[in-house]
DNA sequence: AGCACGCCGACT
DNA sequence: GTCGGCGTGCTC
């Protein structure tokens, strides 16, 4: 067969995984046809080699023919990423503005990013060849693209014309600008589907009311085109129902469905719903399977074995064959947002991922983000509210311990402890929430007033009673728990403030007899000890539960009907403006771990602000009421979403180098001519001093997303050659979460 | 990011 | 004389 013999061979262009926003061109095989974009190619790259990945095949490069080198080999006869994948990371790394060889190996498991071979293990019984000769004809039939180029080279035995390796390039990758500019941003324009809707018949397993109906019946008669959802159910209302019976549809239609939640604590339960539920083959995929095991779940997706797909947010970007259908759950969770290196928003990346391969994509929260809500009052997703809890379930109910001037017991009121009492009395559970692990947040030398500081961070150690020890929360840092004053020399050190260690003691002492568990990471360091405390709650070998954040999660409790917020207060007054709307959905959360039908549960909030807004709106409203309100007042204070932003990050030794490196980006960034963006630092970062570096930080601020990808266009090039980049850590986060 | 090259200080 | 410090620059 004749390939082409052409003087000008034809140029691979690929994205290597180095931090470099450049595309590298290497000299295509002329012995062979042309391999397709999204293949695994080895090149060499300075003194070594590399897997690099093919995103576009051209016949001329930018670069001197005899300065191109050729490749070494070709590693995947057939792309392991379909035009659809490619262009979802091709997004992606012009959103964030990271490199896009670091965007697509991140994509790819482990073994795969070193160019090791595609294969599903032996045990499974999947061999390499079959596998191959399978998916040879299955490709050639799925993919037009892959297969009119192979026919060209084929029947024509010519290199390819300019025109028609355009064309075909443009089908793999449509230039990133265009992406950008046309077809997303042209979120903005999405027509909001507002429909009346007409009940399925797929619906009539249902038990459940006409809200969980309309849910279902919105999404599954949408199947085979782009929506976004926002799903507000409020706690036991149903949703993993209404999930359940998308899915099914999808299922029905031979799509494969990708769900994503944010932690995987939550997985077991959810997985065995689904395993109970459905026949179909259901992969997980989360950071704490190993490489090999996460590799069989990305390639089972990807070759089609699997049809539902079960993981976190790194889940997001795993090739599929036949994509039906995103859920995403408790969308409003921070941890959908990477936060170091490459800081993508899953939940933002699989509304593209869903646009790109027209599917919808479906968000669901008792809780959701003040993002999420502004789309969904803006029409841009469509709003399905599940405002009944299933069966007769009654809300739990939400009152206010003014703690004013009231005595206190390591944090706990009279009124608290006389609740507390009642609940054990009826042999029901208790859960108090406070968020800080540990004996006290301080220790403070009583008779001259040293408190113990940690030496490399801006924050004070805190006292681990059961271990004996001092601990640094940011840096990790960890020394013995003085017992004399290192200043004074007198034997005065004092505990100040509450930790759910401490707690845990006062509540050993007076609630003897009783069987109290506290969760928190502490507790909950050895594998699998969350899962058997969990078991233990819910057979009832458990009267008080104590913990952190990670109570807020996932579980619930059946027999607790009191629930208790130690300390709102903190939450209530932080320089962070998304502090209240974080303060509400966890309100509602832990509200939300208790009580079932016929024993509906209180919870109480213990606050030295009663009559603060946020607080009456939850109480005498609800988390929606309480979303419209704070919404009005970003709306107010122009911010996100009102505006939208990029933080500038950057850390040094030296104190001077950040603050100078920032000041360079801050003068790039006022240069070009567009007021429209605001440009505000550099600042110090909310802790000036982490693990012995100083951060400083930049914020830039604009109305308009457009201007400021634009800016950001222009801008990283530019600091890529200041000298004082090299001398910092620095980063870029695109649309942050949290102003540290 | 790596990795080599390059141009200045203390060592067998 | 040269071993090695890390500043600078490049990677198709």
């Amino acid at each position: 067969m004749a390939y082409p013999t052409s003087a000008n061979p034809l140029i691979y262009r690929v994205a290597l995984p180095v931090p470099l926003y450049t595309l590298f061109d290497y000299l295509a095989p002329r012995t062979s046809p042309p391999c397709l974009p999204g293949c695994r190619i080895e090149v060499p790259f300075r003194y070594g080699t590399k897997t690099a990945f093919l995103v576009e095949i051209a016949q001329h490069s930018a670069i001197a023919t005899d300065k191109l080198k050729p490749i070494n080999r070709v590693i995947d006869e057939h792309p392991l990423l379909s035009a659809a994948d490619l262009q979802l990371l091709l997004w992606v790394a012009n959103y964030y503005h990271h490199p896009l060889g670091e965007v697509i190996s991140s994509a790819f498991p482990v073994h795969l990013r070193q160019g090791k071979a595609a294969t599903l293990p032996d045990e499974k019984g999947y061999q390499l060849t079959e596998l191959g000769e399978h998916t040879s004809s299955e490709q050639l039939r799925r993919t037009p693209k892959q297969k009119s180029i192979l026919e060209l080279f084929q029947q024509h035995g010519q290199p390819l014309s300019e025109s028609a390796l355009t064309a075909w390039n443009s089908q793999w990758r449509t230039s990133v600008k265009t992406l950008l500019n046309k077809q997303l941003l042209a979120l903005t324009t999405l027509k909001g589907v507002h429909s009346t809707l007409p009940v399925a018949e797929s619906t009539r397993e249902l038990p459940g009311n006409a809200h969980q109906q309309a849910a279902v019946a919105a999404v599954s008669q949408q199947l085979g085109q782009f929506g976004a959802y926002l799903l507000e159910g409020v706690t036991g209302s149903g949703k993993t129902e209404v999930y359940m019976q998308i899915i099914r549809s999808a299922l029905a239609q031979n799509r494969q469905v990708l769900v994503l939640i944010p932690e995987i604590s939550l997985t077991p339960q959810l997985e065995q719903r689904f395993r109970q539920r459905f026949s179909a083959n259901i992969a997980v995929s989360h950071s704490k399977l190993t490489n090999p095991q996460r590799q069989t779940a990305w390639l089972q997706m990807q070759q089609g074995l699997c049809q539902i797909m079960l993981g976190t947010r790194s889940a997001l970007f795993t090739p599929m064959q036949n994509l039906g259908l995103i859920i995403l759950d408790e969308e409003h969770d921070s941890s959908y947002k990477q936060q170091e290196g490459f800081r993508f928003s899953a939940r933002d990346a699989a509304i593209i991922r869903g646009k790109l391969l027209n599917i919808p994509v479906l968000l669901g929260s008792a809780t959701p983000s003040l993002e999420s809500f502004y789309n969904a009052q803006r029409g841009r997703y469509q709003w399905l509210p599940l405002p009944e809890r299933a069966g007769d379930a009654l809300a739990p109910q939400l009152q206010i311990i003014d703690i004013r001037n009231k005595p206190l017991q390591e944090g706990l009121s009279e009124a608290l402890l006389k609740e507390i009492n009642n609940t054990l009395a009826k042999q029901e559970q208790v859960l108090l929430f406070l968020n800080r692990r540990g004996f006290a947040p301080t220790l403070i030398c009583h008779s001259c007033g040293w408190v113990a500081h940690c030496p490399s961070c801006d924050a004070n150690l805190v006292i681990h009673a059961q271990q004996q020890q001092l601990q640094c929360h940011h840096c990790g840092k960890q020394q013995r728990l003085l017992q004399q004053c290192p200043a004074c020399q007198h034997n005065a050190l004092t505990a100040l403030g509450l930790g759910t260690e401490r707690v845990e003691s006062l509540l050993e002492q007076r609630y003897a007899g009783y069987r109290i568990i506290r969760l928190d990471r502490d507790s909950t360091q050895r594998k699998g000890s969350l899962q058997k405390y969990l078991a233990q709650i819910n057979l009832g070998q458990a009267d008080i539960i104590l913990g952190t954040q990670m109570l807020a999660k996932g579980h619930h409790f059946a027999n607790v009907t009191l629930v208790a917020i130690l300390d709102v207060d903190s939450g209530l007054f932080s320089i962070d403006f998304r502090s209240p709307e974080k303060l509400a959905q966890l309100i509602v959360q832990v509200a939300g771990r208790a009580g079932r039908a016929q024993k509906p549960g209180r919870v109480m909030l213990q606050t030295r602000h009663p009559e603060h807004p946020l607080l009456t709106t939850l109480i005498q409203a609800d988390y929606h009421h309480f979303a419209q309100q704070a919404l009005t007042e970003r709306q107010q204070a122009g911010l996100p979403p009102y505006s939208h932003q990029a933080l500038f990050r950057a850390s040094a030794t030296d104190a001077e180098l950040a603050t100078e490196f920032l000041d360079c980006v801050a003068q790039l960034a006022r240069q070009p001519s567009n007021p429209a963006n605001q440009i505000l630092g550099p600042t110090p970062a909310p802790m000036k001093k982490r693990a012995g570096r100083y951060h400083q930080q930049l914020l830039l601020q604009c109305k308009h997303r457009k201007n400021l990808h634009k800016l950001l266009d222009t801008l990283m090039p530019a600091i890529a050659k200041l000298k004082t980049s090299a001398k910092v850590r620095w980063s870029l986060d695109v649309d942050p979460l949290d102003l540290y």
